[in-house]
DNA sequence: GTTACTTTCGAAAACGTTTTCGATAATATA
DNA sequence: TATATTATCGAAAACGTTTTCGAAAGTAAC
C-alpha cells in the first residue's frame, strides 16, 4: 500500500536508483532501451515522483501564494479565477489565503507563505495596511512578489493595475460631456491607492472643465459587505442635502445599484434627474433596469497579467537575473449604458 | 543569503543538529537552559524551518486541495471562504482548483493533486462528471477525500449536502399553500444530483397534494454564465406556452432574477400574477424589487464542515484508524419575502 | 566504593529525489 | 594490436529535517 519509489522500479529491472531517474527525465546518457523500460514498468506501477523529496532537492514547490483582501466578490473571484487558469498553464499551484482586510492577518499569512516556501507571492494589498515591512521582508529575500489591484506606490516591486485616476477622470467627463453641473463621488475608504485615485481622477475631471470642486458632495463608503446599503443611505442624504445633484460617480457599481434602488424608491428618475455611473462593470449592472454606465475593470485578464508577470521574475530569479519592477497598467473602458443620457 | 538551517544554528551554539532540534519542539530531554539558549538564537538568525525538508519527513504537508466547478459564483466562494477559515485555524494552506465542468479537467486535477501529494481533498464534482474512477483511485489510496454540494451518491465517502429533495419540497409546498394551482419549475441541467433532488422533491410535493405533475411544464437550464438570459428565455417560453402558470419554482435565485426581470417588462405582477420562489439565497435576493422568496443555503457554513470532516479524517488516517463514511445534512430555511403572497 | 537511576546529549539512519563524477564496456581510429 | 573515443551505467553526496538508540555524565542509594 506504499506509494511506489525509484527503488521500487530499479530493483524490479535490476538496475540502479540514477539510472531509473535519469531515464524518466530523458537524459541522453541512458540506451533507448533502458529508457523505454523504465518508462513502461513506471507507468504499470503508477508510478508518481515524491513532490517533497522533489521540492527538497530542487528549492522550489511549482506553488505559488496569493493574499486577497476578499474572495466573495465577483471582481476578486475573477482575479482568482484569471491567476489559477494560468498558474495550471504553467505548472504552478495556487495557494489562496483572505486576507479580510485585516493588516495582522495579513502579516500573519505572508510569514506563512514564506515558511511554506513557495515560488512566489501575488497581493492585493487589505484596505488597512499602512506599513509594508511585510513586503519588503518578501522582497529582501529576493522572492517574486506582485501587487495587484490593491497597491502600494511606495514598495519597489511589479505591480498590475489599472490606471483609476485616468478611468475616474473619463467616468466624470462622461458626466460633465452630457450636461451634468452638480455632480457627487461616492467614494471608497480612505488608505486605499485605487479610492484615492479614484477621487482624484474626479476632482481634476471637475476643475479641468470649470466647475468647482465642492467637498461636502463626496461620500463615503467602505465598500465591503455593505456596499449596497451604503449606497442607499449615502443616496438617502444626498438628497436631503443636496437636491440640486444631476450627476454622481460611484466608486463601486454595488454601491451605485444600492443608490439607484434608493432613487427609484424615492421617486427620483434616473438619468432624467440624477445620472449616475459606477465602477468595476459587475455583471448585474448590464442587467438591473436602468442598465448601469460603469468603468470596466478587467478583472480576469489582471489575474492572468499578474501570474505572468510572477512567472518572469520566478524563471529570473532562477537563472539569477535581476529581475527589475514593472509596472503593468490595463486599459479600462467607459461602458455607456441607461443610467446616463445620451 | 542562504536560508538558515538547523545546521548553522548547532555550530552556532557548538552543539548537535539534533539538539537543535529537539529543544525547538520542547523535547524533554533537552535541558531548560540549551532550549531558552536554542530558542533565542533562531529567533535571533530569523530561522524557518525547511518545509520541504519536514513534508519529507514526516510525509504530510499540512496543504489539501480543493476542486471546484466554477469560482466566480456567490456560492461557490463562500464555500471557498468557508473552508479557507477553517483550514488556517487548523493550519492548513488550500490549493485550489477549478474544473470547469468539465469531467477531463477534474480527473487531471485529481491526479495533480494527488502527486502533489496534499493531505486530502475536497470536491464538488464537475456537471459532467458520469464515471467516478478518479475518485475511487483516491479513495482506494487511502486518502481522505470528501465531497460537498454536487456529490455522487454512488460513491463511498464523506459528503457535505444540503437536503435538496426536501428543500425544494419546502419550496414547492409554499406555492401550493398560499394558493398555486399551476406550477412550473425551472430545472438546472440534467445530471448534478442536487437538480435531481429538487426537482424530485418539487414533483413530490405536487403529488402528495393532488396536483397533476405537467413535465411540460418543467424547463431546463444549465445554470451557469448564461444563469439570468436563461431566465430571461424560459420566462420568455412559459408565458407563451403556459400563460395560466401562477406559481414557479426556480433552480436558482439568478435564473429566477431573470425571469422576473422578464416578467416586469412583459407586464406580469409578481406576485399577483404570478409567485416565484427561488434557490439559494443569494445576497441580491434580498435587495431587487420585488424581494424574492428563497430557500437559503448555507455555503459559508457547508465550506467549514466539509473541512472539519476531512480534518477528522486525516487525523482517522493518521493514527490508522479505519475512517468511516459520514453524511452530514446541513439545514435549509425557506426565506419568505415579496415574491410570494402572503 | 559500587550499583542503579536520571539527566542530557549526539551519532546515525531515514525520507526520495537529483546530479556529479568516475568506472566500465563497447566501438572506432591509428 | 594498441589507443582514443563514445555509450552506458552506478556509487555517493546532497537537500534539511525527525527520531531512535545508545553513550556519557551526574546524582542517588546502599
Amino acid at each position: 500500500m506504499k506509494p511506489v519509489t525509484l527503488k521500487e522500479i530499479a530493483e524490479q529491472l535490476n538496475i540502479s536508483i540514477t539510472t531509473v531517474s535519469k531515464a524518466l527525465k530523458d537524459y541522453p546518457d541512458v540506451s533507448k532501451k533502458t529508457r523505454k523500460l523504465v518508462r513502461e514498468t513506471a507507468s504499470m506501477l503508477n508510478y508518481k515522483p515524491n513532490s517533497f523529496a522533489v521540492n527538497l532537492r530542487t528549492k522550489e514547490s511549482k506553488t505559488i501564494g496569493l493574499i486577497i483582501p476578499v474572495i466573495v466578490h465577483h471582481f476578486f473571484s475573477s482575479v482568482i479565477k484569471g491567476i489559477i487558469s494560468q498558474a495550471e498553464k504553467k505548472g504552478y499551484l495556487v495557494i489562496i489565503l483572505q486576507s479580510d482586510e485585516s493588516y495582522d492577518l495579513e502579516k500573519k499569512q505572508i510569514d506563512l507563505l514564506l515558511s511554506q516556501r513557495v515560488d512566489g507571492i501575488l497581493i492585493s494589498l487589505a484596505n488597512e495596511t499602512a506599513k509594508f515591512d511585510h513586503i519588503n521582508e518578501v522582497l529582501a529575500q529576493d522572492k517574486p512578489l506582485v501587487m495587484f489591484d490593491k497597491i502600494a506606490k511606495i514598495v519597489k516591486c511589479s505591480k498590475v493595475i489599472i490606471d483609476d485616476r485616468k478611468a475616474a477622470y473619463t467616468a466624470t467627463k462622461h458626466l460633465i460631456d452630457i450636461g451634468c453641473k452638480r455632480i457627487a463621488h461616492f467614494r471608497g475608504a480612505l488608505l486605499p491607492q485605487n479610492s484615492i485615485d479614484r477621487f482624484l481622477g474626479y476632482k481634476k475631471a471637475l476643475l479641468d472643465h470649470n466647475l468647482p470642486y465642492d467637498p461636502s458632495l463626496v461620500y463615503i463608503c467602505e465598500c465591503g459587505d455593505m456596499s449596497f446599503e451604503e449606497g442607499k443611505t449615502n443616496a438617502k442624504k444626498l438628497l436631503k442635502d443636496h437636491s440640486d445633484v444631476d450627476g454622481i460617480f460611484i466608486n463601486t457599481d454595488l454601491v451605485a445599484i444600492g443608490a439607484m434602488t434608493e432613487f427609484n424608491k424615492q421617486g427620483v428618475k434616473i438619468p432624467e434627474d440624477i445620472n449616475i455611473v459606477g465602477f468595476s462593470n459587475w455583471f448585474m449592472s448590464s442587467v438591473i433596469s436602468p442598465t448601469l454606465t460603469t468603468i470596466d475593470q478587467p478583472g480576469y485578464q489582471m489575474g492572468k497579467t499578474a501570474f505572468k508577470q510572477l512567472y518572469k521574475e520566478i524563471k529570473a530569479i532562477k537563472n539569477k537575473k535581476p529581475k527589475e519592477p514593472k509596472i503593468i497598467t490595463l486599459e479600462t473602458e467607459l461602458i455607456k449604458r441607461e443610467s446616463t443620457k445620451s
